[in-house]
DNA sequence: AGGGGCTTCAGTTCG
DNA sequence: TGCGAACTGAAGCCCCTC
């Protein structure tokens, strides 16, 4: 019998003494099925000193066999590693516990140079070897058997052969999502599980259910069983939370654990299991933490579940019912309150779900070709994603993958970035090249295989040289970096080609568009990954010669539009600003394409733009009406939101209006309010993130002494989380002694007006204000001053 | 003691 | 647990003046 399916989880268990890979999947007529795979065996390889006796190695190996670990196999085979040619002895055991244990004897062999590829888990393994693509259809002949073991599908099949992976299939099956967020009693501050209770748990499925379970008073046992339940009726491929894998799932677990109860929500009846990258396995689903993905939104400041929601425009942020943390326990004390909290946990779960609505299409795009399972994907970091994506290409041109070395950091110079010239221009065009530094690597044949060591001697027609650094690529072959980004270049390419004939209303466009999505942030994301010394394919020389061939061509694309007499205001890394002039522009263009081969295209067009004097921090009028702030005050999260709403507003009036006068008038009456007290304390919040442990710092900061004070009131708080705090009027004379937790400010009586007058507003205000000759006591003042077209005259 | 000038530490953003 | 360039505020230090 063929079926057709989607792998959505894959695991791997030992049944008597035979490795089984589970590929946990839905069938084209949306079946939940299980497909087994016995036939497949753990292997590694073992790189031999040269001039070793191959085959007295083989035997060696051989005899190292034993009843716990058996060697099934030794055998020679020929691949690439770096590039050259390797021949290598292939070791095969019969279970997957055996190769880290082999791997540590045979690297000490005198004999053996390097163990390779044996710290890959075997169901990754398996799917790197087959091809087995997560988030992708596959079709194989089966047989089905008997679900014995009472797992939670519609059918067990066992493989026939290997999975065929059908790539052109794009659809997504329709998934059922759960999404689940608990709250737990806390009258001593952050709950501990192995004392307070979870009280309820607020469950929302996208089939538009929505389920809440309550504690009975504070005795959770039948709620937590009543939810194990429930989960398991429902049966969802999906499982979201947020920072479900930091919270939810080890409270539950632990909770579980206290109560001698079983949290077997897994389609196999386990518990969630602690996995890769700090995230909980549950087999036979996918256990999505949305955390996860907002922490790469770095539009959102401060990462609360509200924000997220607000942000991705599924939920609105005044209809939330405001509870503080640390006071959910009244509430649910109180019968009168306990409806409110209730409210809460509803909001905050059709919010998790509403994120998952909107982020799974990419997410799931992700993994289907970064080729991790996608729970896994989300949880890993960016460098993680690229290694595998890299590590499954690796395998299809016959390469060997690098282990894991730890190196020194080594630095090495980046890009160039203009001074702007500071002030207001009008018509402003953006140049950007198109994806520059993977088209760099790409066209110059920049990888670790290609890279001509100083000491070797070559025909210098025969590679390319890196500019002011030096470092020479082979010209041929092909490198892995070049196949690799050619690849998804290419795969992009097509991808938008191929939208262009859809209706943009269609879900194939919509999932086409995601997926060009996914491929660009692979694409762009491989230079940062060939730089980071942790990396299996890192080379200093690889990311230092690719800036290198950066700096010239933007140099060198500033030149030419100097000589074209186009004005150049500004440029960073791969883009120049520069007076509009369409014709030179286009001229620009078309030079760069044919000298450089090279895409430069137009990214934006500014109506009005003004610079301040420092780099990287710029502001333009779009067509639109629209406004694009760039590394000032307004779009950092380290200011009050009072000075970056004022910086915005001043932004606003000088681009749009031209004036000056308005602009002060606005700062001294916003002075005004704040000296009378009628800024909220909300606006007045500064956020930072704490980066290390508390006795770490060497220097006395506000938010590592807020931090300190909220640890004493008995909150959480670990590495990694941002303190919101209020400078206030008392508690020392150092700033540092006067940040207080926002909690715990109740009255603008105690805030310190002149930190938020001469530290945030005026600071914020005088970065635009200062370039037309504004002074601090005017916007204190709020004295008259020429108009700006007075100014320029 | 208090202020100016400088360096260091720390955090954040741009591309 | 992707990179370097760049900016900025606050602390911390030295030095000088009073």
């Amino acid at each position: 019998m063929k079926i057709t399916f989607w792998l959505l989880d894959i695991n791997y268990d030992v049944v008597g003494d035979t490795p089984e890979i589970r590929m946990w999947g839905i069938t084209d007529d949306e079946r939940r099925i299980v497909v087994l795979d016995r036939s497949f065996r753990p292997y590694f390889y073992v790189l031999p000193r040269e001039g070793v006796d191959l085959q007295k190695l083989m035997r060696r190996i051989r005899s190292m066999s034993s009843a716990k670990h058996r060697i099934i196999d030794v055998s020679i085979v020929e691949r690439k590693y770096f590039g050259k040619p390797v021949t290598l002895l292939k070791v095969t055991c019969q279970i997957p516990a055996s190769v880290p244990k082999l791997r540590e004897e045979l690297a000490n062999l005198p004999e053996v140079k390097e163990v390779l590829e044996a710290d890959i888990r075997f169901y990754m393994r398996y799917m790197i070897d087959n091809n087995i693509v997560p988030c992708g259809w596959h079709e194989v002949e089966v047989e089905e058997l008997p679900n014995t073991k009472g797992w939670q599908v519609d059918a067990v099949y066992l493989a026939k052969e290997v999975p065929k992976y059908i790539p052109h299939l794009t659809k997504i099956p329709k998934l059922r999502v759960l999404a689940f967020d608990i709250e737990c009693y806390n009258p001593r501050g952050t709950p501990k599980p192995e004392r307070d209770p979870v009280i309820i748990i607020a469950v929302a499925t996208n089939d538009g259910e929505e389920k809440i379970f309550l504690a009975e008073d504070h005795n959770d046992r039948r709620m937590i069983q009543e939810f194990v339940k429930y989960v398991k009726k429902k049966d969802p491929d999906v499982i979201v939370g947020y920072n479900s894998n930091g919270f939810d799932w080890p409270y539950l677990l632990e909770r579980c654990s206290k109560l001698k109860v079983k949290l077997n929500v897994s389609r196999t009846d386990s518990a969630p299991a602690q996995s890769v990258y700090g995230h909980f396995s549950i087999i036979g689903r996918a256990n999505v933490d949305l955390y996860n993905y907002a922490e790469e939104l770095a539009e959102v400041k401060v990462k609360t579940l509200e924000n997220v929601a607000e942000y991705l425009g599924v939920m609105k942020k005044e209809e939330r019912i405001l509870i503080e943390g640390v006071e959910i326990y009244k509430y649910w004390d109180d019968p009168k309150l306990r409806e409110k909290l209730i409210e809460y946990a509803k909001y905050d779960v059709r919010s998790i779900l509403g994120i998952s609505d909107k982020v799974l299409p990419f997410l799931i795009q992700l993994s289907s070709i970064v080729g991790l399972p996608l729970d896994q994907v989300v949880a890993a970091s960016v460098g993680y994603r690229v290694e595998w994506h890299l590590m499954r290409q690796a395998f299809e041109y016959n390469e060997v993958i690098p282990n894991r070395v730890e190196r020194p950091h080594e630095t090495y110079r980046g890009a160039i970035v203009l001074k702007p010239k500071p002030g207001i221009h009008e018509n402003i065009a953006v140049l950007d090249f198109s994806s520059m530094y993977p088209n760099i690597m790409i066209s110059k044949n920049i990888s670790p295989d290609t890279y001509v060591p100083p000491y070797e001697k070559v025909d210098p027609n025969d590679v390319y040289v890196a500019p002011e650094v030096g470092h020479r690529f082979r010209k041929h072959p092909p490198g892995f970096y070049r196949k690799v980004l050619e690849r998804l270049l290419k795969a992009r390419k097509e991808i938008r080609d191929k939208m262009k004939e859809l209706d943009p209303d269609s879900i194939e466009y919509k999932i086409l568009n995601e997926r060009q999505k996914a491929l660009k942030v692979i694409a762009n994301a491989t230079y940062g990954y060939c730089g980071w010394v942790a990396a299996r394919w890192y080379k200093r020389e690889v990311a230092e010669a690719t800036t290198a061939w950066g700096r010239k061509i933007i140099r060198e694309t500033i030149d030419l539009a100097k000589k074209l007499g186009l004005n150049v205001i500004y440029g960073d890394t791969d883009s120049i600003f520069v007076k509009y002039d369409k014709d030179k522009v286009n001229e620009l263009i078309k030079i760069i394409k044919d000298k450089m081969g090279l895409e430069i295209k137009p990214d934006k067009i500014y109506v009005r733009a003004f610079f301040t004097e420092a780099k990287k921090r710029y502001c333009g009028l779009l067509p639109d009406g629209h406004i694009d702030v760039v590394g000032l005050e307004a779009v950092r999260g380290d200011w009050s939101e009072l000075a970056k709403e004022v910086q915005e507003k001043i932004i606003e009036i000088i681009l749009k209006e031209g004036s000056v006068d308005k602009a002060i008038s606005y700062v001294h009456e916003t002075i005004e309010k704040l000296k009378r007290g009628e800024i909220p304390l909300s606006k007045l919040i500064i956020w930072k993130t704490v980066t290390k442990r508390l006795e770490e710092y060497e220097v006395k900061a506000p938010h590592v002494t807020a931090a300190r004070k909220l640890l004493a009131a008995g909150y959480m708080l670990t590495v990694g989380d941002k303190v919101g705090y209020i400078i206030t009027n008392k508690g020392g004379s150092s700033l540092a002694d006067r940040a207080e937790p926002y909690i715990f400010v109740k009255s603008p009586k105690d805030v310190d007006v002149d930190y938020y007058i001469h530290k945030q507003i005026i600071p914020a205000a005088m970065r635009i204000l200062s370039y037309f000759g504004v002074r601090e006591d005017q916007l204190i003042s709020g004295k008259r001053q020429v108009s700006l077209l007075e100014f320029f005259r």
